[in-house]
DNA sequence: GTGAAAGCGCTAACAT
DNA sequence: ATGTTAGCGCTTTCAC
């Protein structure tokens, strides 16, 4: 019963007062002088009427829906758009604002994108997140210009508006750091083939990381394959068999926890054990995969909850005009990869 | 530069028009008499300044907003609501309407979730989808009941509420039918622990099956765990090692893909190979997990996608007055779960 | 064939 | 301390 066709008027009516007066109280409005008693009296009246506002009136009145676009490339395939969904409808919620949510394929053309983001503006939101469900350079339809925006997890081609992305650098040091933190000195990389920008910061971190700790990166193993667990086992199976012996990988970094989920039924068919034989981290931490591997797959975690939850923040203060996102446009804000150990880490044999 | 500030007024000072006259050509009103050329001018005009519609308005005025609100218990944790809202969303967009997103922690008080759906409500929604994660009864807040909704995945308590589910024992029926056909007679079954619909009639549906092939169904080997890989693992294991060797089961229906993960794992440990000595089958067809096992899981999947399209058809049929929703409330509407074939069945040896 | 004007439910400037 | 009123941008009845 709650907002049946009850507005303001009604309980301006039944409280015996006029409009503006429900409004002013409702709205707790800072300047308005009115009595302890009229206000208990407004209160009591909308509530016994049930009445709850019509946003839409207020919204067109103040010209601020409170409402956040959210486009979402690939809602279902992957996992990781629930959790950025998630950061991004906790932090709105704890706002005051909410989220409409449009799909869009990864494969769909600008206009389609653009007609999406259209959309959203004909409802007036007041600022919209364009999340993309990898880490990528994407074009942007412009009219997403139009009103505050925010990129999560990929940065535009041509730049120029803020976006929040992952710390590949950092996350591949830290999967790295953590084999080389176990005395591991023959560390193989089983890599993505697709050209974004993870593969190759991914890959430079690793060799980086071996230099750094006094080992040819330059030389150490790396085989690519397309980053799926057929790939990952086929990728594991050359990286593990060539060569003699002695110069066989004892640790493995793989590009994402998929692979190493291949990676892991390489090393069982070769007689590997994981960790004792072998170590293995990945990327990505899906719950799925990660944690229900046995033994449970180290790896580092994307932080799509908190790319979210940054972007809906910081969209919330450009609206609110707490803040300017333009300077925040020049460089993409990067977010930290922490590494999530579990059991797939073992001192060398 | 789409929808700055120029609105259907404007419009019509650019065609020389009125802007009822506007209004009549964009909206294509059927009882509208507008010369050619009027209709084109009013059209370049709108194109030129490139007019989009405040949909605010329109909604104000008309009492359609052309949203449906979506609350959704545990948008992130599973992979499920992804496919959920993926359906929703597509029907919803195939007929000019939008989704408005809330997730609701599965744990959410009874207040807490009506505050949701009150959300949805003073955003004046024109339905309500409700999605929980898992196929199970639900208490529902009950302003639901102010606008058209119906459940997704889920009975309501009560009853009452039109409402979508998987059919679980077609579903269970089609798995152990999958082991039956093989040839297998020894099967076992690895149940969840929770006390919910699936659990009950996955069960009643395994002993069915095997007492109509001619089988002892109340005398086939059951173990309960919670449904997770470890679970899994803990029940195969059990189920695995009992009795003597000629009573073993030569294959496995599995709650789910999780639990089948575990019991792959406890074949590999018995020196069990899949499917040759023993055939499993899981249920869910969570892709990460089924299709990358090694040998890919034959399992059945859950209808996620089909449930929120068909909620959503339906919802906008009973908004557009089409349909009547109470006329289906009396039984949950019941859709496949089909079987999907993949390496892990095969003869008995 | 086209236009004037009322009103959807609300806020806020301006009375009083 | 409280009330009047003009819109926000649109649709729609009714008049011309």
């Amino acid at each position: 019963m709650s907002n049946k066709n009850i507005g303001i008027k009604d309980v301006a009516v039944a409280a015996g007062v006029s409009v503006t007066t429900v409004s002013h109280v409702l709205n707790e409005v800072s300047y308005a002088r009115i009595s302890r008693e009229t206000r208990d009296k407004v209160r009591t009246a909308a509530e016994a009427l049930g009445y709850g506002p019509n946003r839409l009136a207020q919204a067109l009145r103040t010209q601020r829906t409170g409402m956040l676009g959210l486009v979402s490339e690939e809602i279902a395939t992957t996992p990781h758009a629930g959790r950025i969904i998630l950061g991004a409808d906790e932090a709105a919620k704890a706002r005051g604002y909410n989220l409409m949510i449009i799909n869009t394929p990864g494969s769909a053309s600008l206009e389609s994108r653009q007609a999406d983001v259209q959309a959203l503006l004909e409802r007036r939101v007041d600022g919209i997140l364009y999340a993309t469900m990898y880490h990528r350079n994407v074009e942007l339809p412009d009219n997403l210009g139009n009103v505050p925006s925010v990129l999560v997890d990929s940065v535009a081609i041509g730049g120029n508006i803020t976006a929040v992305v992952p710390d590949e650098d950092g996350g591949a040091r830290a999967a790295v750091g953590a084999l080389l933190d176990a005395g591991h000195t023959r560390v193989g990389f089983i890599n993505n083939t697709d050209d974004v920008p993870a593969t190759r910061q991914r890959l430079q971190a690793f060799r980086a990381m071996l230099t750094e700790a006094g080992l040819d990166g330059e030389a150490a193993p790396v085989e690519s394959e397309v980053s799926e667990v057929q790939g990952g086992y086929e990728a594991a199976k050359r990286i593990l068999s060539r060569g003699d012996r002695a110069e066989i990988p004892t640790a493995l970094f793989c590009y994402n926890d998929r692979m190493a989920m291949g990676a892991y039924r390489a090393a069982a068919e070769l007689g590997l054990s994981i960790p004792a034989d072998l170590s293995v981290v990945g990327f990505d931490d899906q719950e799925l995969i990660a944690a229900n591997l046995y033994p449970g797959l180290t790896t580092v975690a994307l932080p799509h909850y908190e790319m979210g939850a940054w972007a809906t923040e910081h969209l919330i203060d450009a609206i609110e005009g707490k803040e300017d996102l333009s300077l925040m446009a020049l460089h993409p804000t990067i977010l930290g990869c922490p590494l999530v150990r579990r059991d797939s880490v073992a001192a060398p044999r």
